[in-house]
DNA sequence: AATATAATTTAGACTCATCTAAAATATATT
DNA sequence: AATATATTTTAGATGAGTCTAAATTATATT
C-alpha cells in the first residue's frame, strides 16, 4: 500500500507527534529523518493526499486516524521483530534496532500474526517499549513500565502486564499492590534492575519483573 | 551494496543462467521479471558497470563470479527463511516463496549466520532445493535430491545430505547403500512420500529422508 | 546473397524521492 | 507597527527505475 519511504515517514511523525499535543512541524521532521526540509513539503503532501495526515502549508502536520492506525501497525512489526532478533537470535538489545528497521516493511500480515504467536503475544519489546496490538490498542498506552522510569521518578502502581499467577502472588508479598505509591531509588546499569521505596521498605526487583508493571503518575486523572 | 532491484536482476539471470550454457538473453530476462525488454537493458549496463555480469550489446549475458557469489548469497537467505516460515511459523511449502522474496533482502550478514544456526544449518529448503553456505558452495551441486525426481526417473544414489547415525543406519537397512542403482515407481501428492524400487525390492520412504538422499544420473561421469 | 522476421537497443518521457537555491510566509524584536 | 529572523514552501534539477515507440542489429527464409 505505502511505500517504504511513506512508511518511515508516517513512522516518524507519529513518534514526534507525542510530544507537542500532536503538532508536528517540518523542520523537527527533516531533522529526525536526516533529509531536507524541501523533501519533506514534498512527502506531507503526498501523505496528505491519502489523508494518512491532516496537513496546512507553514501551520504544521498532524496524524490522522487512519495515519495512526498504520503508523501502529509499522511499530508493532518492529517491535515484534526485535522481540524475535533477542529471545530466538540471541542479539543483545542495542543490536537489534537497525535490524528491525528494514523487517518492520516486510508486507505479509499474516506472517506477523504467526510471529505474535510464536513470541507468545508479548506486551513488551526488549527496551520496554509497548507493542500495539492488530486493532492499534497499546496495552497502557497512557501507562509507563516501571522499567522505564529513571532515577528519583515516582509513582503509582497502574496496572500489569503479566498475569500469570506467580508474577501476581510475588507483587502481592513485595507490597506492589496496585494504587500503592512508590519511589525509584537506583537503576543498576549492567542488568537494569532496580532498587524501589514502598512505604518504608525498600526493595531489590530484576528488570523483567519491572517491565511487567504499569505506572502512572500520581496527578494524573484518570 | 546492490539495490533491492539489482537483486532481484541478479538472481532472476543467475537462474536463468543454468539453462543456456550460461548465456542468458535479455528477452527471457524480461519474461522471467515480467518487465520489458528496454528496461532490461538499462539495468543489464547497471550491472555490467559493477562486474556482476559479462555484457556484450546484442550477444546476451554471462554472470561473473563476482556476480554468482552475490546471486548464491541472496539464494541462501531466501531459502533459509522459507526453512524459518515453515519450521518456526508453520506455513506450508506452496505458501513460503512470496514473503522470502522480501525477508531476502535484509542485509545483515549475521542475522542469516544466527538464522542458519538456529534452524540447524539445513541443507535443503522447503522445496527439496540446496541452500548454499557462506562461501557460496551448494551441497552436491551436481547432484539432485530423490525427493526431486519424478515418477519413472532412475538414478544412482550419490551422497546424504544428512549424517546422523540413525539415518545412516536406516539407509543401510533399507538398502541404500551409495552407488546402488534406484527408480521411482510412484510419489503420493499429499504427502509427497514415494514407492521405490532397489535391486527387487520395494519401499516407502517418507519426504523427509528423500530429500537428504542425494542422487545423480547413472551415466554421468564423475 | 537479398530480404523478411525476430530480438535488442536507443530515444524520449514518466514517477518517485531527493537535492540546492530562491521566494513566500510566520514569528520575534525593536 | 515596522523590520529582522527563522521557518517553510516553491522552482527547477538529478538519479533510479520504468515505459512506449522507433531504430538498429542479428537470425531465418527464400
Amino acid at each position: 500500500m505505502a511505500t517504504q519511504t511513506e512508511e518511515n515517514y508516517l513512522k516518524a511523525i507519529y513518534h514526534l507527534s507525542s510530544e507537542n499535543n500532536g503538532l508536528v512541524y517540518t523542520n523537527d521532521i527533516a531533522g529526525s529523518l536526516s533529509t531536507t526540509a524541501a523533501s519533506v513539503t514534498d512527502m506531507l503532501r503526498k501523505l496528505s493526499e491519502k489523508s494518512l495526515l491532516k496537513y496546512e502549508r507553514y501551520k504544521g502536520v498532524r496524524v490522522t486516524k487512519k495515519g495512526e492506525k498504520l503508523a501502529l501497525n509499522i511499530i508493532r512489526k518492529h517491535r515484534l521483530w526485535e522481540v524475535f532478533l533477542t529471545e530466538y537470535l540471541k542479539f543483545r538489545w542495542d543490536e537489534v534496532h537497525t535490524m528491525a528497521e528494514e523487517l518492520e516493511h516486510v508486507s505479509s500480515e499474516e506472517l506477523i500474526e504467526r510471529l505474535d504467536k510464536l513470541l507468545n503475544h508479548p506486551k513488551f519489546d526488549p527496551h520496554g517499549d509497548p507493542i500495539p496490538d492488530v486493532n492499534g490498542n497499546v496495552a497502557g498506552a497512557n501507562f509507563i513500565a516501571l522499567s522505564l522510569l529513571e532515577v528519583n521518578s515516582s509513582g503509582l502502581v497502574a496496572g500489569v502486564a503479566e498475569h500469570a499467577p506467580e508474577f501476581l502472588q510475588y507483587l502481592e508479598k513485595t507490597g506492589f499492590q496496585l494504587g500503592v505509591r512508590f519511589k525509584v531509588l537506583e537503576v543498576h546499569a549492567f542488568d537494569r534492575s532496580m532498587e524501589i521505596q514502598i512505604g518504608k521498605k525498600q526493595i531489590h526487583i530484576s528488570y523483567d519483573i519491572a517491565k511487567n508493571i504499569l505506572t502512572r503518575n500520581q496527578h494524573d486523572k484518570n
